[in-house]
DNA sequence: TCCAAAACATATCGAATGATATGGATCATG
DNA sequence: CATGATCCATATCATTCGATATGTTTTGGA
């Protein structure tokens, strides 16, 4: 008897060769559940990506949902990653001098890490797909990606714009929330936006162009 | 024989009963593909939607892909139903009056027809997402509804805010693409959006308070 | 070296899906 | 009302998909 029900495996002896493929396939996974959903992946194509064969997503994952939860966990993780030490430093210079200008210059900081991970690369294209879906129409890990990335973003944008200017706190939620979505133009439907530019990528100066505007909306909340 | 190769059939006669189940079709197509996109909608679920049997598809769109093609076509005729006459006017304005503060407030027209788009029904919830969805991931319906829905709109709100004040046109059109792209917390992602917001729906006060924001967002445009 | 745990591979099953063959019911019109 | 076009229903096929039963190879520690 290998393992109990049908739940996926945890990792506990020293064996590193099934971590290698454990992430392999979590990566291809990512890439798969971004482009086409829950449903629009199949497993053969991500055990394919992956270079392992389909009961080995059974093994790791427990099965096609388990995969789809961990993508969604590690995304969490990736997020968190990228996102604690800005939102650190924020919180830092808004403690040492609590003025609308310094929470201003805080939220430009929020801002560009978030946008940075859109902009990233194309691996952050996948997980952009898979947060926005998930966002619109709820799978099996809304819940997680919502709680766990989502509304914690609008809140501490929403703060900060509270704290920035002329908004009242209702004001401040929506603008939370439009801000955040505008960036969605260079996450999931960057390919579209980059046709419309008729740019290639979004990178170097191109990205200081699109940060141009979002700091002079920021600004522009004075 | 009755028609030839898969192709759909198209009316011609003055049977008035076929057109009917059609649209029923149609209706709940859009619903579907809406919810799920091409692969996450099933033909059974939408035959039993609309109330027909499954040769029904085949009968009047010629399959899956012939439906979710005049699905796209559906949502380029609503669109332009509904987007023909505020752009009309935003251009007869604009040719009456040629400065930056017309172009804002012909801009705020723009703006708003394509803003309670977004809000209106259930029944637009389903083409936001199902635009947005083929935008992000380039589909059967990719091109008809980039070329006779997203890049008009970029382009004239491009142009207006060209027009509007102190941004150099490669400015202006990132700021359409954000801009536009803003409108999709209310559109695809709404239910996420009025969790965030602690609201049950988007009409009256509460829509008002939205475009207060992007008029807002517009003025600063000077 | 030995062996149990871990990792991988082959083959196949049952359900769901898109499609369609085939025939019957309904409608408009001469 | 007869007749062909239009519309609808039953039954079934071939694929694809997720899952898993079963057995083999590899790994790392005693």
């Amino acid at each position: 008897m290998s393992r109990s029900e049908g739940q996926a495996r945890e990792v506990q002896g020293g064996y590193a060769k099934g971590e290698a493929a454990r992430l392999r396939i979590l990566e291809a996974a990512l890439a798969a559940f971004g482009e086409g959903g829950f449903k629009g992946a199949t497993t053969r194509q991500i055990a394919e990506a992956a270079g392992v064969n389909l009961p080995a997503l059974k093994y790791y994952f427990g099965g096609k949902e388990g995969l789809y939860l961990a993508c969604a966990e590690e995304i969490v993780a990736r997020y968190r990653a990228r996102m604690v030490e800005p939102i650190l430093q924020a919180q830092a210079m808004l403690e040492a001098l609590h003025t609308a200008e310094v929470a201003r210059d805080a939220l430009k900081l929020v801002i560009r890490a978030l946008a940075e991970q859109m902009v990233e690369t194309r691996e952050v294209e996948a997980w952009a797909g898979f947060v926005l879906r998930e966002m619109a129409e709820p799978g099996p890990a809304f819940d997680i990606l919502y709680e766990q990335v989502w509304q914690p973003g609008v809140n501490i944008v929403g703060y900060m714009i509270g704290l920035a200017g002329g908004l009242r706190p209702k004001a401040a939620q929506i603008e939370a929330l439009l801000l955040i979505s505008s960036l969605s133009a260079f996450g999931a439907s960057r390919p579209v936006s980059l046709k419309s530019l008729g740019w290639d990528d979004v990178e170097g100066e191109r990205f200081a162009q699109v940060m141009a505007n979002l700091d002079r909306r920021i600004d522009e909340l004075a």
